[in-house]
DNA sequence: CTGTATCCGCGAGGATACTG
DNA sequence: CAGTATCCTCGCGGATACAG
């Protein structure tokens, strides 16, 4: 906490999507139906791994981003949802995700297959 | 360009704002009038190295983010501005900005002498 | 099924010195 | 004034193995 960007709300909305596969997360999850740690880990064709899975996932939680909640049973299941803050972060994506269309147009990126594996659009 | 998270939109917007000292450039240009390299490399109390800086502006200068501008003078003068590409992004800043507030809210961080320093609010 | 526990490579970011 | 050029540190993220 010796950073003083840190104390900047905008500096610390943008760490706090900032991990290499939260905004994935954050995408599988906007549907507002639950999802469990399986089926995170695997509609993703990348090797996103668990470890990396887990820790996202705890960071999100620590956040107050998502909501874990564990079902006594056996086998274990543990499913993760938005948070009301969250969906408010969600809804903030869609000019973000505009304004990356318009970037990636002008930057020529390679023909896009963008959505085809994992990420989906935010609806 | 092997990782298919950068065919998304959204991470690629993310990205291009996720420089440890973007914001912060991006804040200081907002109000519209250029800045020189000096200006932002002292208005702020933290070591912004000059390296640091020039990285970061060449970053977002290559994404079409600000534009540089050289005065042919002794001594020499550039001026760093928003392009019209940097001025819609910032305008997304607002909800962010006001989802960060919210978070620290929360989160408790401690009392708030946030923007005394270097990043300020966005108009 | 849903995780920890280790170990490790790599690259963003930092310190310092030098320059047109 | 506005930058390069080097060298180095540090921790994110990856690979793999193990566990309740």
């Amino acid at each position: 906490m010796r950073d003083p960007r840190l104390h900047c709300p905008l500096t610390v909305a943008v760490k706090a999507i900032s991990g290499k596969w939260k905004l994935y997360i954050l995408s599988m999850l906007s549907d507002g139906t639950p999802k469990r740690y399986t089926e995170l880990l695997k509609s993703t064709c990348e090797n996103l791994t668990e470890k990396m899975l887990t820790s996202q996932l705890r960071e999100l939680e620590k956040d107050g981003i998502i909501t874990r909640k564990v079902y006594p049973e056996v086998p274990p299941r543990v499913e993760y949802m938005l948070t009301a803050s969250g969906k408010k972060l969600c809804a903030i994506f869609e000019p973000l995700y505009e304004w990356g269309m318009e970037y990636m147009k002008n930057q020529r990126h390679e023909k896009l297959p963008w959505l085809e594996m994992g990420l989906r659009e935010l609806s």
